[in-house]
Order: structure tokens, then sequence, then C-alpha cells
RNA sequence: GCGGGGUUAGCAGAGAGGUUUUAUGCAUCGGUCUGCAAAACCGAGGACCGGAGUUCGAAUCUCCGACCCCGCUCCA
């Protein structure tokens, strides 16, 4: 049973889906008026897994992420950077879905933008209108707070708190200083759209229910985003949503942490962002994915130049291990099984193991701390199974491979692996080299074994001498 | 002011009343292995913000205090 953190409820909850074994997940995306930083990343990855974990318990997800492109953030950017909208959110929805790519998160089903739905964003509100939960003033269009009596129900706010500090509260266009704005009226220099109430733009708070809706229809099972989308927007799109179909428009609602740095969030605001495409500068996509989901999704996760380095180190390691696998794999053939050991009974007891353990730890709220920790152990046992073990048993060590496999579908990790594995005749090579080397050892001849090594080493292949065998595996080339 | 969340070893970060061990990773120290390496493995040290309470038993529950972060304004 997977249970799940609802901020709604604010407590653990069993998953049911509305439909069995699917999912119909919203998940508010970037507004494109910049490039993506750790946090949005953290953010994007931190769904990215749940949804993966998802699809590995055999659901289907249906994943559906926006990209806002018409916002007051997007003006402001097109107006400083003195170029059109378009212009910007093309460059910069360009920027996220090229470092999306760069850090392996899976394609959503669709990316709706905003720009694209002025239309049926109209419509939506016109809807609102008719039903008596908005009003036009002056050519904007407000939502009716005091008609949705639920309002502040997923913020845990009072509606007069929330009032006392509503910072646009002397707006004389409203009837209620609390209620938002879902369709502002044309300004000068300001791109805009033809609506009932003349000439103007969307809010920001309709975009996400229309498309939400449009894409999974008026009730899903997850809606998704940063801690800070919880007030207003969040709040604003039930409002929304369920005064207009008098229903519940969302069952689980799921908000990630922050990235803190220097103890404080990572923001565009406070200019304390980590950009991606600087970031893997330095650090591998799978060191950054291991670094954020090593701490469970709803924790704040504190970004420090140590705190990745780790990353990086654990995530090479692990990946060793996972390569050495993968070698084996390949070279041993299904001919040379060879009776079950104990050393072999024992490994395959440590991957049923390490399976349940792992779907424990996730099923837990998606426990992605617990789940590294089972890889870690499980990875601890392989390195030892491989450097013991008399005979490379070729049916035990598809199984690590298959489990290693299962980890990283749910992780996203090392998915580029491939290429590394693409000749056979390399590997035959390899082989003859290590074949020379050993009988250079054996007549004490350092000078060349070393060479050997030396050599294969630069050229991206490290030769590892155990007492049973002797291990090679393919590496970053030095050179 | 209102509403959340937090404070766990050098760092990162799980755990939410109970077996000898507060997981896991990195770092540190020692060992095994090796011709030397490298890697891997084994082992060790070291932490629950402070105080009071509940309890046979608290990192975990309650209360008080300190500090921090976040939302209530654009944010993932």
């Amino acid at each position: 049973m997977i249970k799940i953190y609802n901020t709604l409820s604010r407590q653990l909850e069993e998953f049911k889906t509305i439909d069995p074994g699917k999912v119909r997940w919203y998940n508010c995306g970037p507004t494109v008026n910049g490039l993506m930083h750790l946090g949005h990343a953290r953010s994007a990855l931190a769904f990215d897994t749940i949804r993966r974990y998802l699809e590995y318990r055999e659901y289907e997800v249906n994943y559906v992420m926006n990209f806002t492109d018409i916002e007051d953030r997007m003006i402001e950017v097109s107006k400083r950077e003195k170029r059109a909208v378009l212009e910007v959110a093309e460059e910069y929805l360009r920027g996220f879905r090229r470092d999306m790519k760069s850090l392996n998160l899976k394609d959503a089903t669709i990316n709706p933008r905003a720009m694209l739905h002025i239309n049926q964003v109209v419509d939506f509100i016109r809807k609102l209108e008719e039903k008596g939960f908005a009003y036009e003033s002056k050519g904007d269009v407000y939502f009716d707070i005091k008609k949705f009596k639920d309002y502040g129900k997923l913020s845990n706010q009072k509606l007069e708190n929330i009032l006392e500090n509503t910072e646009d509260a002397e707006n004389p266009n409203k009837r209620y200083p609390a209620d938002f704005a879902l369709w502002k009226n044309k300004k000068p220099g300001e791109p805009y759209w033809p609506s009932p109430w003349g000439e103007g733009r969307p809010g920001w708070h309709s975009e996400c229910v229309l498309m939400s809706s449009l894409y999974l229809g008026e009730f899903i099972d997850i809606h998704s985003g940063g801690q800070d989308l919880i007030f207003p927007h969040h709040e604003n799109e039930i409002a929304q949503a369920e005064s207009l179909t008098g229903k519940p428009f969302v069952n689980y609602w799921l908000h990630n942490g922050y990235v803190n740095i220097d103890q404080e969030k990572m923001s565009k605001s406070l200019g304390n962002y980590v950009n991606i495409v600087e970031l893997l500068k330095y650090y591998s996509p799978d060191a950054v994915r291991l670094f954020v989901l090593q701490t469970h999704y709803r924790s704040p996760i504190s970004f420090n130049e140590d705190a990745i380095n780790q990353a990086q180190i654990t995530s090479d390691r692990l990946f060793d291990v996972i390569l050495l696998v993968k070698s084996y794999v390949m070279e041993t053939e299904e001919s040379d099984n060879i009776e079950i050991s104990d050393i072999d009974k024992e490994l395959m007891e440590k991957i049923k193991k390490a399976r349940e353990d792992f779907i424990e730890s996730m099923n837990e709220d998606f426990n992605t701390s617990n789940g590294f920790a089972v890889v870690f152990t499980f990875a601890r046992d392989v390195n030892d199974y491989i450097r013991k073990i008399d005979e490379i048993n070729a049916i035990v060590m598809k199984e690590i491979d298959e489990l290693f496999d299962e980890f990283r579908s749910v992780f996203g990790l090392y998915e580029n692996m491939d290429s590394y594995h693409s000749i056979e005749t390399v590997e035959k090579l390899i082989k003859l080299l290590i074949e020379i080397r050993s009988e250079f050892r054996k007549e004490k001849n350092w000078k060349m074994s070393d060479k050997i090594r030396d050599d294969l080493k630069k050229t991206g292949i490290t030769l590892e001498d155990t007492p049973k065998r002797i291990l090679w595996k393919l590496t970053e080339s030095k050179e």
C-alpha cells in the first residue's frame, strides 16, 4: 500500500486512484522568465521520481506539466530586456527543455502553454462570471472569494487573517480586499487579447485550473508544486474549480520543500540561486539527481559545495558497481552456468530482500532517503560477492543487473550507459590485453604489466587485481 | 500578528515510544587484499537544541524556553 502525504489533510493517506491503475496528475510548472535553477530542478526531480515510482508499480501515469509564459513576471522581463514576451518565453522555454533533458527528467504527457489557451481561459472565466463567482470591474475581472466558503482550506488560513495581509487590499476595483484577479485590463506596452470585458490578459491562477481540467478532467488524482504555491496559487485554483463544479478538484495535493543555501531559501527573488546549466558544468546529472533525491521531497535541502561534492563521489561509486555488473552480464554466457553455491544463494536472498525493502521505503510517502539506503547496502553486498565468489554465476549476475535496472528506472540514474557497451570487439581486446598482462605478471615483469594497466586507464579502462579474478571496467577517459 | 515546518556526529540526511548498535552516503582512523597500485570489503570513533513532564522505557508523546526556515507579496 502506498501512503502519500496530502497537504490538504496534513497527514499521510492511502493512495487510491480515481480509475484503478491510472493516475491523473497535474504538476504546476515553471514560469519561463529565466533559466532553470536548482530550486526548479528539485521540484521537477521530486515529482519525476514519484512518477517513476508509480510507473514502476505499474500505474499508468498521465502527467501534465504546464509552462507559464504569460504573466506579470514575464512582462517584467520583457520590459527590462526590451523584447516581446513571446520572444522571452521562447528562449527560456528552450532553456528549460534543454536542462530538463540533461537531468533526465521524463517528458510529460503534454506540456501545455498558457499563451496558447487564452481563449479557453476567457471561456472559463466567463463561466465563473455566469455562475456568479466572478465579477467585472473596470475591465478587470475578480473572483468573489466570499462566494466560496471553503476558501483557505489548503493553506489552513482563516479569511480574516488573509485579509489583514493582502497587499492589494486597497484596490478600489475589488468588492472584497482578498478577491483575486482572473483577468487584468490591458496596460500600455503590455500584451493583450480580446475578451468580453475588453482587451486585457489573464491572471495567473486560472490557467492551471483550465488546463488541468482540459487535459485531465474536472477531478484529478494529484496536483503538485513547490510549497510556495500553496498560497495563494493553489488555494485560488481550488476556489475556482470547486465553486464551478461544486465537486472536489483534486484528491492529493503534493508540495515539495525548498533548496536552502546558507540557511535561506534559494529563489529567484533573493538572487541566491544556482542555475542548472552552470551546475552541470561541474557535476554530472546523476550526481545532481542523487544529491536532490537523497533528501525526502518534503524536507528542505541544504545546498553547499561540500554536499554536492559528496553526491558526486557517491554517484560515481554506485555507477562503478552497476557498470561492473553490466560488464559481467555481457560477458558471462548462459552456458557458463555452474551449480548454485551457498554464496550465490545468500546473494539471491539479498536481492529479494533489497527489492522488498526498497518498495517498503518508497511506499512510505516516497521515502527516497531510505530507498537509497537500500540501494547502497545492496551495492555493498554485490561488490563483496563479485570479489569473493569463485565462479561468477550468470543467473545471479542477471538478477543483480535487473534489480539495479529497477533502481535506476525509479531514480532516473545512469541512463546513457549503453554507449559504454557498444562494441563487443572492444571487450575482446580488453580481455586479450588482460591475458598478456597476466603473462608479464607471472614473469614478474612489473614494468610491462604496469604499463598496460596505466595505459589502459588513460584510455578509460580501469583494471582491478582481486585474489579471485581481474576485474575491468570502463570509466571516463583521462585523455 | 496568523499559519506551517524545523533543530540528529566534521558534512549531508533517515528514523517518530522498546531488543547490543540512532539507517544510509561522504569524510576520518585502523585492518584485509595486492609485487606495487587502484578498487572493494571488514572494523572503529563520533550526534538526537535546552529544561520539565508522561511512561517500566522518549531522539520519537506533552508542556515551557531558545534558535532557525518558510507562507500570508513574485517564487519550484
